[in-house]
RNA sequence: GGUGGGGUGGCCGAGAGGCGAGGCAGCGGCCUGCAAAGCCGUAUACGCGGGUUCGAAUCCCGUCCCCACCUCCA
């Protein structure tokens, strides 16, 4: 199994640390507005990435964090008080109660959409002490110093530190100075915030007591504290955005370096999702969330779409995206259900995901840095074997291409949405009585040759969304929608 | 200015020296009473200009364009 790694930007043989075992932290959300669909692909992304560990028979510990705490989570709670209620916009919130919200949007979303609950999710109000414990030591090793000013702050000296840049590979000397940084007490305009003093205005609840004053964590303490809290100072995979790269994990890597910590021993990035070309984000207004996307398509296929592609590449939505992904989701979805019924009837039957069933070039897909795409393409193909074998009723055949198929969507995760009820519900139950009977009239009339009958009963039923199918096997109905 | 990543057929999207991944759409055919679904076939694809090689989308040189990061951002 190989993966690229950012930091050396090559892609690696993976050996997990300790044998059997895989430590993934990859960055969540900042709860600071609704999710979009960029957040979703990286957690599908890691999502398929720990399935993917796990499949390979890894344990795998998986945290996310959730950065419950910075400067727009508390300046959209202050712009509430006395604002109108809207669409995301809740009438004199509290900060807290904002953040809250938000983490429960992504993980509706996330839950939606199939993406495992990581091992932990913690989140950054909850280890203040921890991230106390980890500037100390910054302190004491001469990497970290409170602000020249009486700011509060507490900062990282960049210059203290020679790897500063090596996650990216950047000198600092070449890097652009931030717009209006202003001194603000820095040794180095380039140095970061890893605590925030308290500031006229802020809520005193977003201020939490420390040696150095009261204050606030920075964003990139958080997860260096975190991660390092759940898996120790050394661990396997640190993901994230590509866009987090700099400075975020560039920051974090320093300041946990810096207090002797090993930090990540792989650095994955996910490719940003872009529409019409440029990167979706909350800053340039062009998202699209989530529930916008499952108002078009069902779980299934907007899971397919947004993991189909090779996670270290962009990821371009046009509006017709969804509809390709739907088309080829039903063409998986129509031979799973046509070779179920084939393979065992009406009957459930219970499917467990096995290896045996894995074909190999799907395996060595995955194994390779997750090229999801190549994998998809065995699965296709295995689709393909499949519906010939279907039309020659190969029941052997039908059995080992639906078990290759079923063993492929589950180790992608697909299987893992919420589908719409329907199944074995008493609904579908009855729905089924009344439609057998309209399909044995129309075989009646078929019969007879009667094709204006047996036509219009076909145009009844689609009508009412019901699409009918001639098999080898005898008519098979279908809901339309969805 | 610095650092990364790209430009592949109508669209999406893999590959990275030698039988044209896969999906979507199109066209032709098979199947069908007709459909649907499915299957088979079908494309002078690799930004541009040079070069290396028996052979280049893949390597080298040059060149144009795009995106991301350097500021909060998955």
């Amino acid at each position: 199994m190989r993966f690229y790694d950012t930091a050396t930007a090559q892609v690696r043989d993976f050996v997990p640390l300790k044998t059997g075992e895989v430590s993934l932290y990859y960055c969540g959300a900042t709860v600071q507005g609704m999710p979009h669909v960029g957040h979703i692909r990286s957690a599908i992304v890691f999502d398929q990435l720990t399935r993917w560990l796990q499949f390979r028979g890894y344990r795998v510990t998986t945290v996310r964090n959730v950065t419950d705490i910075d400067d727009k989570i508390l300046a959209k709670a202050a712009d509430s008080a006395g604002a109108e209620a809207s669409a995301d916009v809740v009438p004199d919130e509290q900060w807290w109660a904002l953040a809250y919200r938000f983490e429960q949007e992504f993980a509706k979303a996330y839950d939606i959409l199939g993406v495992q609950r990581p091992t932990y999710e913690p989140r950054a109000t909850g280890h203040i002490p921890e991230m106390h414990a980890l500037i100390s030591r910054l302190i004491e090793a001469g990497h970290a110093y409170p602000a020249l000013d009486d700011s509060g702050d507490v900062y990282f000296d960049v210059r203290s530190w020679d790897r500063y840049g090596s996650l990216t590979r950047q000198n600092i000397d070449d890097m652009q100075a931030a717009p209006d940084a202003g001194p603000r007490g820095k040794r180095d305009p380039r140095d970061f915030a890893l605590w925030k003093g308290h500031k006229e205005g802020e809520p005193e609840t977003a201020a939490w007591d420390s040696p150095w004053g009261k204050g606030r964590p920075g964003w990139h303490l958080e997860c260096s504290a975190m991660v390092t809290k759940y898996l120790g100072p050394r661990f396997d995979i640190h993901g994230g955005g590509l866009d987090l790269r700099f400075p975020h994990h560039e920051n974090e890597m320093a300041q946990s370096q810096a207090a002797g910590d090993g930090f990540a021993n792989f650095w994955m990035h996910n490719g940003m999702v872009t529409f019409e070309g440029e990167k979706m984000s909350k800053s340039i207004g062009n998202t699209v969330s989530p529930s916008q996307m499952l108002a078009d398509a069902s779980p299934r296929v907007v899971r397919y779409y947004l993991g189909q592609a090779h996670y270290r590449s962009v990821l371009d939505y046009r509006p017709t995206s969804l509809q390709e992904a739907a088309a080829a989701v039903e063409r998986i979805d129509g031979f799973i259900n046509k070779a179920h019924a084939k393979v065992y009837g009406t009957g459930d039957q219970g499917f467990v995901l096995s290896s045996r069933s894995m074909p190999a070039a799907f395996a060595e897909a995955m194994d390779d840095d997750l090229n999801v795409p190549q994998a998809l393409a065995v699965l296709h193909d295995t689709v393909r074997t499949g519906n010939t074998a279907l039309a020659e009723g190969n029941t052997e055949a039908v059995r080992d291409a639906l078990h290759a198929v079923l063993t492929m969507t589950m180790a992608l995760g697909l299987d893992a949405v919420q589908q719409p009820a329907a199944g074995n519900s008493a609904e579908h139950a009855a729905l089924d009585t009344l439609i057998q009977g309209q399909l044995r009239e129309r075989n009646a009339a078929r019969a007879a040759k009667d094709w204006a009958r047996a036509d219009a009963i076909r145009d009844a039923l689609t009508a009412a969304g019901i699409a009918v199918e001639d098999t080898p096997d005898g008519a098979r109905w279908t809901l339309t929608d969805g």
